[in-house]
DNA sequence: TAATTTACATACAGACATGTATGTATGTCA
DNA sequence: TGACATACATACATGTCTGTATGTAAATTA
């Protein structure tokens, strides 16, 4: 077949990218060969290999291309516009992750993917290495705007900002893997902002006796 | 090289089991070779072809061995010993699971094999299928915990309790997930009740106009 | 104690998937 | 307009894994 123009080579690429996300959405990223990831393309093995060095660096790129838009929303919550009611910009931003991830289906099957269609092992390592940065990132920015609320007073004293992050953190992401599972067991549009606005209940809420468990308020009792 | 006895039979297949384990956990599911189980048994395929039907029933076989006692624990709170307190039992049941894991060797290995290093298709449909509804099952469970919280006062009516189980469901499973995929980024076993407890408080506390978002308070107010 | 079954080890054939080498027609540029 | 680089397609050699078939020595049973 005849050479194609640059812009034509992009979209190749591309197509070869879009591809990969189905046919790994579809088999599983070790289950899919490489041909099969070209036929879905309507291309052969050699377009791929003329892209990407193998199959690891194409993952790699596929997962870098939904990854940056997702952390963006983070970063600019973090960091961004709106000094005034830290709060609710972390809650806003946390609750336009889930909503983000119900409404648009590439982000959920790369969401799948990630979460329950590849192995954090061997050839992917690199991948791994990259996730976990990415999510200590991620923690650290939600730490910080923890931290802002509760110097600003928006948070009681009592919360422990770091702990307050990986909560929060760890709701989200696995309130996402849970649902790209099983999507019909619960609709995460609906739920999204309640789920987040409970948690965040939790922590403007001093700790009382009474909701401590028995045992353990006896056992304070005792030590004043 | 010589027949065992049955014992000894039964013994092998455990070594098998707990070979799987290891290397699925060292390179992944997908990319451990049946050879590579057998050498960390000191045994040869013929011993895993003998005991098991293929590699997807081994592992089926090994996620089984700690999934239920795992499942127990959820099980006996659900049902269980102490309907004085249902509140009470469901979060000490919720925290046990984290601290269980952060404790439990070997229920960590299995966590992170199930979480990073399989992938839900094909051959594991099964045990895909199998997650769901074990999944289903646990959510149900919790679900009928706090709907019995709800219906003993112990949390307020405005409680979703389907809404609040999925909620735990998603805390707890994101907790374990994200910390074995990297221990050293929080301690599980220092956190665990703390964040267990936000969630409970966050229930426990009836929502405010003060919590909304502003934009969403004057909505309401408009409504009025 | 002889026959049979068990619990493996060994040997073999076939199926893929990968990586690379090579072919080729066309843009691109001097 | 020719020479070279580009963007693929095709062909091939290789390795690896799987499943099964077969061998075998000891345990079990009658």
């Amino acid at each position: 077949m005849a050479r194609r123009t640059k812009e034509e080579a992009q979209e190749t690429r591309t197509r070869i990218l879009d591809a990969a996300e189905v046919v790994f959405h579809d088999k599983g990223v070790a289950n899919s060969s490489l041909e099969e990831i070209a036929a879905e393309a309507d291309l052969t093995r050699g377009a791929i290999y003329w892209h990407f060095k193998d199959k690891a660096e194409l993952f790699d790129a596929m997962m870098q291309r939904v990854a940056l838009p997702v952390e963006d929303i983070l970063e600019r919550a973090g960091g961004g516009r709106c000094d005034l009611e830290p709060l609710q910009v972390l809650r806003r931003a946390t609750a336009d992750v889930l909503l983000r991830t119900a409404r648009d289906t590439r982000v959920q099957r790369v969401f799948d993917i990630a979460y329950h269609k590849c192995e954090y092992v061997g050839d992917a390592a690199g991948v791994r290495e990259r996730h976990i940065a990415s999510q200590s990132e991620c923690l650290k920015t939600i730490e910080s705007a923890m931290r802002a609320c509760v110097e600003s007073g928006a948070l009681p004293k009592t919360v422990n900002p770091r702990e307050a992050a990986i909560g929060a953190l760890s709701l989200v992401s696995g309130l996402i893997a849970n649902w790209v599972l099983a999507p019909k067991s619960f609709s995460l549009e609906r739920h999204a902002e309640s789920l987040v606005d409970i948690w965040f209940r939790g922590l403007a809420t001093a700790p009382t006796a009474a909701m401590e468990c028995p045992a353990k308020a006896i056992v304070k009792r005792l030590r004043k």
